[in-house]
DNA sequence: TTTATATATCGCTATATAATGATATATAAA
DNA sequence: TTTATATATCATTATATAGCGATATATAAA
């Protein structure tokens, strides 16, 4: 029950599920889901660690940089079924299609170092 | 994106999980749900106005009761994809089982009337 | 080393949610 | 009409969560 609630509770919140759509397209550093919605930076790290910690999103480290992607969806049959689920759903959103749309010009060479 | 985030918002919650693996068994009324969770049944009155509002469950009045049942998933997508899944999920789960054996006892006529 | 930079964590505030008791509504029976 | 009963709604309180700025950590470069 425990962790099926984590990720029912990790996909209740509008910027989570941008993040997920996001990662459905390509894998993404910290400060590129920062610049991309617009909140901050402490903000972007945060939902992605309930992401993580729900098994939805996994990541690896180069350099500096964290990259995250989608999870293969071993960690539960939960997890399995939404991450395949939402890789349909949400795709007339308005504001998921604008995102997406966008997502080309997110590049952490030119969006991220202040 | 709201109609799918009032699903799994509605699915984020224990006591709603219990209710809509009760409602799989057989359609209950408020006051059978607010007896088998113990809790108030105003609490129980909200938790079902939640999942109906979600495209979850349904309902069809009999005089003074207010029968429960599980809904088509006929409102969303989402409500579908989750109302089935939810049928064999947490099927092993202790705290639903112990819930799922003792429905037997609880029958309005018994249970209800204060 | 020292400095720069990407990310993570901490402390705080504002809002959302769950739970309750009290009250209102609706239906049925007396 | 009065009374009883099942459910819904309201007002309140306690806890959870989202967001932020500030700071700490980790890696790389100078």
């Amino acid at each position: 029950m425990k962790s099926f609630l984590k990720v029912m509770k990790a996909l209740s919140d509008p910027s989570r599920i941008k993040i997920m759509k996001m990662l459905q397209h390509r894998e993404m550093c910290v400060c590129e889901i920062h610049a991309s919605l617009g909140f901050a930076q402490s903000t972007a790290s945060k939902h992605l660690k309930i992401l993580e910690e729900a098994g939805l999103i996994t990541f690896y480290k180069d350099g500096l940089w964290v990259n995250y992607t989608l999870a293969d969806g071993s960690s539960s049959p939960f997890s399995a079924s939404l991450i395949g689920n939402l890789k349909h759903w949400l795709e007339d959103d308005p504001e998921i299609k604008g995102l997406i749309e966008r997502l080309p010009e997110i590049q952490r060479e030119i969006i991220c170092g202040r």
